[in-house]
DNA sequence: TTATAATACGAGCCATAGCTCGTATTTGAC
DNA sequence: GTCAAATACGAGCTATGGCTCGTATTATAA
């Protein structure tokens, strides 16, 4: 029991029914910790609901934490499209708007899967991710500190890094926090509030 | 393992010796969970670390959640008597300085035991105290709410639920975040210019 | 076809964790 | 001093989970 937290797939799966074992077993595993959670997870089980057998899961996943971790590189695999594709699309606009509609994809990639993103927040410390969390941060980060540095001249005289940091942290926590509040804070005319709101909040500093 | 998580003390010590044991497990669990983490933090070690015999744990609490939870609350103790003096002391000032009060506050908050905080801020799911963590949160949003309810026509229209929601989000999100980055963020300079940035963010969403 | 590699399997070993229960010791009331 | 209640103790039971390893099956290359 937590040993050596080997976090690393043991073997490239080169056959076609190898990769599909290898697909059932993430996908039993984020299903399992959705439905019954973290502790439920084990090994045992969650080969079990892949169909799969415990042999097998060891032969691509050296640990339990592997497997979590693989589900967790997935969802922000996920998430990192969406918000890049956001930066992308408001490269060239004006800070309200842009800011308006990268608050908005926040709350989207938020709702993605908002049960299983609750359980990864949640276990994320425990599988020694947290490093690859905080680099995904810091993407983001250096994304929005990137717009800001396009459109200095829209800006009062500040610090960027400050200013990325202080902007990216209310964002994510506002809609985190939304969203894990649960369906209240998610009817379609609360998030328009929302956005509404949090887009005055982080224009209305940066300007 | 994780059959029915209660959670209560089982018995009041009513002599000196038995609440000093009390007084020792409960120092123990938060010795250990900062030292070691939660998963090394078994009751036998803990029995242990507080020169207890397991019995005697087992005999005041019956369940290590509940020893986890027993450390939470008293940590959310000490946080609160922080914030609501906070608030008592600026419940008469102008928006703009309670603020900046309210924000250096949170960060001084949360630098009460660090790395303790982030222990549990990671463990908290598992304790079942989730309910517990989110009063905590509802009544510093109470707090603010009745701040800004006394102090209306420093206001802009707003919805006070809204906004209470997002100021203290945001507020508690930059602390946390801060401090959790480690010391760089928490040099006296960086924090005085935290506190800055926050401040206008919030002040300047309100008025 | 045959040989070798890749893949799959699952009974069961081992470690550990939570927790009980019978017993020993201390305290305090009378 | 005596006795009952409170407190303390820890060996060990039970359960469970992670993971190994010997074996069976399937794919591919020659």
């Amino acid at each position: 029991m937590a040993r050596k937290p080997l976090t690393k797939p043991r073997k490239n799966a080169s056959q076609e029914r190898s990769r599909s074992t290898v697909d059932a077993l993430v996908e039993a595993t984020a299903r399992i910790l959705v439905r019954d959670g973290f502790d439920k997870a084990s090994t045992n089980r969650i080969a079990e609901e892949a169909g799969v057998g415990i042999g097998s899961l060891y032969q691509y996943y050296p640990s339990k934490e592997a497997l979590v971790a693989a589900v967790i590189d997935r969802h922000n695999r996920d998430i990192m499209q969406v918000v890049n594709a956001a930066f992308a699309e408001v490269a060239s606009q004006p800070i309200e708007q842009a800011v308006r509609r990268l608050v908005a994809v926040a709350i989207e990639a938020h709702r993605i899967d908002p049960k299983l993103h609750r359980v990864l927040a949640e276990q994320i410390p425990r599988t020694g991710r947290l490093a690859d969390v905080e680099a995904f941060g810091r993407e983001t980060y250096a994304l929005f500190r990137a717009y800001l540095e396009d459109h200095r001249d829209e800006l009062r005289a500040v610090d960027l890094g400050m200013a990325a940091f202080v902007s990216v942290t209310s964002i994510e926590a506002l809609a985190h926090t939304a969203v894990l509040q649960g369906p209240e804070k998610l009817r379609d005319g609360a998030v328009r509030a929302l956005v509404e709101e949090a887009t005055r909040l982080v224009a209305g500093y940066l300007q």
